[in-house]
DNA sequence: TATGAATGAGTGTTCATTCAT
DNA sequence: CATGAATGAACACTCATTCAT
């Protein structure tokens, strides 16, 4: 392994470890072995067992801001862009599952100041996600019969949701599921006819 | 306390701290404190801390079966009866948040006997929703262009992702929260018209 | 069960356990459901698990004396004392084979005082048996170039060791194990020729 | 104590204590208090408690086959040899009396695997001693009416029972000790006179 | 006599982290 | 940069014994 890349093979292997076993069963020695580096080693780039499960949190909220945005970014029929980010999140999970189960499940083992770190960068991605919810309503697009809360969280369940029975190795691929569910959550969102 | 509730305190106790702070972190000492019993007392009653989650998780899983089978033995219109279904398992997650963390965020730490035996309940739970999808996808009332296990992933990844975002003490009771989300969900099933 | 045996079976099945176990090992309620009785019980017949073990010794120690004074008593040639002693100590030793590994493996697990008790009454029981190899030697049928008490431990140290090889199971029988040993303890005492 | 005997001194401190108090009824606590090192420092150096306690058996394992070799190595007359191992090993003992007491004391608390392992060792050692007997058996120099692992149980049990009577502060010293024991076991050797 | 729920001090063991080298 | 011996606080769990019934 070339230097510089220590940090990224204890990375991966505390990914796999936490995603498996959970982050408290997991222990440094786990990672460190399953890495192939010592404890010293660890302790030189990282400076707890927390750090290393934050820096998972980062690089997944740091990448999911940047993707939201670049979409946005682009502009475009609002139902359009709102299925394009709808299916790359969706996309972007299914790629990263491990990832996934790691950040549903430990969020609450971060430790509290960085707990609050991660629920504000997720507030503001979940606000730049309900703005396109926002224009789509204001153009007529949209039901505007539910709160806009509870749509975001209709939308980030089916997210969250992905890798308690998504499977790879399944019979559907990663964008037949990303399109179907997108396609679900764009039909429920559809206005309702006026006798409704 | 009344004698004879000894186990239930536990229970609570239990319920509480690991919604809280998550199964691993949670020690014996801390719920038994909680519970104002002693560790001999609880280990009377529980053979073991993943006894304890257990618990938690053979209550949950039986009222959940029985009240889905109640509303399905009642019969009635398709939609009727997936809308009932549907509330229900809203309403009881919204009641028993705290089951549901734990529910949803412990599993990987039950001993693998009995993440088995979990697995194959909730499994029987689903199979019983999806007999639902099927009733109406043959009378033609539900869109049949998605296949079954994404519907049904569909419906629970709402249920599951309660407890990251619904708060009691929040602005929407839970009968309001349950209704707009069965609301969704049976939007999101309704056959698309032949152009789509 | 009759009432009154109570106390036996649970003795009994204290031997078992403490003979294939150890004594530290074998919890109290081991012993309670191997005798098929409550820790009540149990309890009832006995002040601690250090009295059960102590019954044990007692009963031992109480027959082996016993035994021991009825062949002294019927006097007769020196030899045939002392081999009569030793074949019947061997025997009822074989037939107690469980006592004999709890008495050598747990001595030092007994209360102090209960230690010193049994120890008291071993040291009597070896020297009435030392009294037989005194009268033998000042008969002049025994040698006397080796201390009394060397001779004493040569001989018990293969009582003792019954348990370590001895198997019931096994191709000699316990009588010809008892002959065989007896002899090989005489021809060990008989004097040396004078050159020695 | 000089660093790097860490390891040596836990074991000192525990096969002291385990002769003292017996295996189970010493807590590590004691043995590290008595080592005067911390119980994370015990367990860098020993897995467990049970790793503890076999190191003992290792060590005195390969010590007495060790001994034993060299001495049937060095070849002479059956009856030298004989003696010579028989001296040699209740002198090794006697100066072990500790690691003896634990050896019979504490067989049965061994991990099973570990137990097995005893036991085939022991068994290769007794079977290393069986052919000395029988060397002497065939050159007509010891007896032949009784089985030859009686005549080897007859030898090790008073080995065994050294540590039960024989005190270093008592009058014989060791090596007089030896002597006497040997003597014995070898007169019980010879051969009956015809008449038997 | 007998029960069994309850005690509480104690057990062996783990583990994130530190620090002299 | 990296090591690995050492720490020490915490952990889940056990168990002989008691006592109200």
């Amino acid at each position: 392994m070339t230097r510089g890349d220590v940090a990224g093979s204890i990375t991966r292997a505390a990914v796999e470890l936490f995603a498996a076993q959970g982050y408290a069963p997991t222990s440094v020695a786990q990672i460190v072995a399953a890495a192939g580096v010592t404890k010293g080693a660890m302790y030189h780039y990282f400076q707890s067992k927390d750090d290393l499960l934050f820096g998972i949190y980062d690089r997944i909220l740091a990448l999911q801001q940047e993707r939201l945005d670049a979409i946005v970014e682009r502009g475009g029929d609002v139902e359009d862009v709102l299925r394009a980010v709808c299916e790359d999140v969706l996309m972007t999970s299914i790629e990263h599952l491990d990832e996934g189960i790691v950040f549903f499940q430990s969020q609450h083992l971060l430790s509290p100041e960085r707990r609050a770190e991660v629920a504000r960068r997720r507030r503001s991605y979940h606000d730049a996600f309900a703005a396109i919810l926002r224009r789509g309503r204001t153009e007529g697009r949209f039901r505007s019969d539910v709160p806009e809360a509870l749509l975001v969280a209709h939308f980030f369940s089916d997210v969250h949701y992905l890798a308690q029975w998504y499977s790879p190795e399944g019979p559907q691929s990663a964008d037949t599921v990303a399109g179907e569910l997108a396609e679900l959550y764009l039909a429920s969102l559809r206005p309702t006819p006026a006798v409704e």
